[in-house]
DNA sequence: GCCAACGTTGGC
DNA sequence: GCCAACGTTGGC
């Protein structure tokens, strides 16, 4: 089983927002970054953990539990000139971007934030991409046992 | 709101 | 294929 971090502004949507949907489960649409999408289409599988982070606030952190419950799939987001993300070099028939559905499993009875987080960058969380200084990606791949530290914190 | 870091685009 | 310009991310 696989272990993931996947951020998303709470502005946009949030882990309550998640919480809220029908099912609990969203599928994880815009992702317009190419290491985000090969890390979603080709390594996320079904029943992966998702640390779920609320980036862009005060403070940022980790919320919440998510859970793949849909593997990749095409994005269709992508195709519709009306969406934010639309990109008219996404095609149907071969489709650029995908997304995977998650399901909210719980949220963390406190947010860790990232400074939190930070203060184990020199230990546990050494090499966390998380913590690596210009790092952008919104999904990143996190090891079992940074999984177990960081829940641990709760 | 600022700005560093980084990805993408497009002219050449 | 280089690289300057530009856009975006996201912490602060």
């Amino acid at each position: 089983m696989g272990y993931w971090l996947m951020k998303s502004e709470p502005s946009e949507f949030s882990i309550d927002d998640l919480r809220n949907e029908a099912r609990r489960t969203t599928h994880w649409d815009g992702i317009r970054n190419y290491q985000a999408r090969n890390m979603m289409r080709d390594e996320m599988q079904k029943g992966d953990l998702v640390l779920f982070y609320h980036s862009n606030c005060d403070p940022p952190g980790v919320v919440g539990i998510a859970e793949v419950v849909r593997e990749a799939y095409p994005d269709h987001t992508a195709f519709d000139p009306d969406d934010k993300h639309y990109d008219p070099k996404s095609d149907p028939d071969a489709p650029r971007w995908f997304m995977v559905d998650v399901r909210y499993r719980k949220k963390l009875r406190r947010c860790i934030p990232l400074h939190e987080l930070k203060a184990h960058s020199q230990g546990k969380l050494q090499g966390f991409p998380l913590l690596r200084k210009g790092n952008r990606l919104s999904i990143m791949p996190v090891t079992k046992a940074q999984w177990d530290f960081i829940v641990g914190l709760e």
